[in-house]
DNA sequence: GAGTGGTCTAGACCACTGC
DNA sequence: CAGTGGTCTAGACCACTCG
């Protein structure tokens, strides 16, 4: 292990950035898995060889980056998809009236094919490599308002299967987490209006040609590794997208 | 002044935060001004009788709130809309193309209205109280974009005009700030599909009816005090609405 | 009470800016 | 060079959780 006292020069990185990097390290190997805590910062200062205010600063990165959460007096965990409350970290929908509504995620398609052009872009393959297919919709409150297509590469998705997505219980994420080891840390999200098509319109109990938000994901996973594009078709009669801007 | 030393315990709060809040009014009172450097971390510790580690971790806060920025070696200063680089942190519109493009806003129309039941909740105000209400078309590359329609309190904007908003090089807020003395820090905008209706439709050039982004945004300034509210009918065909999830 | 994260301090030194 | 923010340390003490 090669630390360097943040002195010298030129392409500095400060001690605790480092190990940050350490850290990352730690959990893209899984040296600790999702929900599990990571040792104590006067722990890992030892281990590092550094004082426990540099690890603090480390982890404190990690925290605002939603890799980690810390609870005072218990320790420090791994994030988690499990966790109900990173429910709406990724789903930026909420029901025009306020408030919560109950949602559930609707298997309708799984299959397997072989990237185009598009997909194989955005996932990083190349074309005709193995990906497989999902569709789904989502309902509030019983009621269709997402139609959603997700593309995922094969390698790590091969065994997907829609029994699979039945039966759990759960974010899809979450799903991805415990099955096949991919947290997801990060996405981008392009939103634009379109009019339904014919299938989209049915399944989602609008006339077609009605105007929807089209919401295009691309996650990323650690090292920004992209491993789930998806489009969605948000019917916006009764919701809305809502955004902070900070 | 009344500092508590982190002690005690019901409705504890830590210094470092008591210091953000004395810093946050003097933000807010103007006792320093938006692009003007605020007093460096050694003199505010001394200024309140604490230690500069203390003052740090207060800026640290009010930094990551976008209400100051630090510079290595110069100084901490106020937050601007002035600086170019904060024009894209409320407008999250890019091409499809990607890149940058030359944006311009063209101000239609401006006149003066008593506030409805929306605008009035919006905004805090009683109905039938003094507003002003601004058209506006947005272009990039000199296609049209974005039509808005912004509310905005009489009070605080009377003298909002025409002649001032054409006459103006800068963003809409750099205005507001300059001329107003009102800094947006914070926004949050709901986002529907809606089809285009007639005037939209020819400013926008496109078909009456066809898909339009609908982004409903209202800006808060100092104390969450809701100072904006706007609604936005975005075209899609060439631009998208990007949003990044952390 | 032991163990964890959270706060606060005082002081040393580094990196960057501008005179 | 002086002045600024940025990093790092060592140590004290507080707040919270759990057995």
């Amino acid at each position: 292990m090669t630390i360097v006292p943040a002195a010298a020069s030129p392409a500095f990185s400060p001690l605790y950035r480092q190990i940050k990097t350490l850290l990352l390290q730690s959990l893209e190997t899984g040296e600790w898995r999702p929900g599990e805590a990571i040792p104590s910062e006067a722990d890992l200062a030892v281990r590092f060889g550094v004082s426990q205010g540099t690890v603090r600063k480390a982890i404190d990165e990690l925290a605002t980056d939603n890799l980690v959460v810390r609870r005072q007096g218990k320790g420090t965990f791994v994030a988690t998809h499990d966790d109900p409350r990173a429910f709406f970290r990724f789903l930026r929908l909420v029901p025009l009236a306020g408030g919560r509504e109950p949602s559930k995620s609707i298997p309708l398609e799984c299959w397997r094919a072989k990237a185009g052009p598009e997909s194989a872009r955005m996932l990083g393959l190349s074309i005709g490599d193995a990906i497989v297919i999902l569709r789904r919709l989502l309902q509030f409150s019983e009621k269709p308002v997402v139609v959603d297509e997700i593309y995922l590469p094969g390698e790590i998705f091969g065994a997907l299967s829609l029994d699979m997505l039945t039966d759990y219980q759960g974010s899809l994420y979450s799903l991805f987490e415990s099955h096949f080891g991919v947290r997801m840390i990060r996405a981008e999200e392009r939103i634009r209006a379109v009019p339904a098509d014919r299938t989209s319109a049915e399944l989602l109990g609008v006339s077609e040609g009605s105007p929807l938000l089209s919401v295009e994901r691309l996650s990323f996973s650690y090292g920004n590794r992209s491993v789930e594009w998806r489009r969605g078709l948000y019917s916006t009669a009764e919701h809305c997208y809502l955004n902070e801007l900070g």
